[in-house]
DNA sequence: TATATGAATGTAATATCATAACAGGTCAAG
DNA sequence: CTTGACCTGTTATGATATTACATTCATATA
């Protein structure tokens, strides 16, 4: 799937399994950098060399990294090479909704459509480690639902699922 | 909630808010424990003294404790003091049901109806830090859909929400 | 009852993930 | 051109988790 438009209405990159299906990968990234640039501006917030490199790094593929292999890319790069200076970039990139967390891996993955209001839920393969963003509008609303009957109120949630991803499926079966 | 009857159908205990309210918590984790003899027993497995006391540990609030506090317990009474004792103890209890990992707060909690097919979520408080199991039915299928939408296969989810309980959002408000 | 077997436990060492505290540098507003 | 906020770098340490191997325990069977 390679294909040219415009930025923000690309089908291919809009698609919930994105990062499961062949696309445009330059086009993809691209585009969610420009997204950021967009929305860090936007919220009068800096993103700086770190902070966009820390960025590029995750979106060079549909997985997530830790910490410590992004401080390693950092580091070989010029960049300091103590912990904080990739956790800071990530806890920035994640307040600002440009990345996630996938608590199940303690790691990293760049958002694919920062900017958009969405409630993510995260498929994760346990064998090729791709990590795609699904639609959780739903589940989160059940998942309020349940919370409310009991009077709890949610202010964060963290739904992730580990499975097989459509090509490790075929594959492995 | 002070109450006497068989331990099968107490229907405080079979309530999901739970960790939320007032009950009789001594019959409650008795309950758990009695369940988790039948369970193992049934599956052909050892609950043995470490295994046992970690699960009874757990059992004595609804919290999340991590495996150096339930290490820290361990070895005070006698048992091994290196992490690998925890860990093992724990494992197993996860395995065959019996606790379950909290992701956001690397810890472990006790389930609250072991043997009981049942696909939890779980509520954290992060002011008092009670942990409660809600029943996930509805999210989780919402979860399954989205990710049958995409050909992903779940084998495992994971299902966490943080807030405040309904004690602490009244005393903080 | 002796003994082989697999499971469970104990221990040492180490790997991996994360944060606190402080020093120095950058940059825009006044 | 200085001040103040923010960002980055660095040291040090804390928290979480696993690998590898030695030892003990339970139990099934000769």
């Amino acid at each position: 799937m390679t294909h040219q438009h415009e930025r923000s209405d690309c089908p291919g990159c809009a698609a919930p399994e994105l990062a499961f299906s062949a696309h445009d990968h330059a086009h993809c990234a691209a585009d969610a950098l420009a997204r950021a640039e967009a929305v860090t501006s936007a919220a009068g917030v800096r993103l700086t060399p770190v902070r966009r490199r820390v960025l590029e790094i995750l979106l060079e593929e549909h997985r997530a990294l830790g910490a410590y292999d992004v401080l390693g890319r950092l580091a070989a790069e010029g960049f300091g090479n103590q912990p904080p200076v990739a956790y800071r970039a990530l806890e920035f990139l994640v307040e600002q909704g440009l990345a996630h967390r996938i608590q199940r891996l303690n790691a990293f993955t760049a958002c694919i459509h920062p900017g958009e209001q969405h409630a993510p839920a995260f498929l994760i393969c346990r064998n090729c480690a791709a990590v795609a963003e699904a639609e959780a509008g739903p589940a989160r609303a059940a998942l309020d639902a349940a919370a409310a009957r009991v009077g709890f109120t949610i202010e964060r949630s963290t739904i992730e699922a580990l499975g097989l991803c459509p090509a490790c499926r075929e594959s492995t079966s």
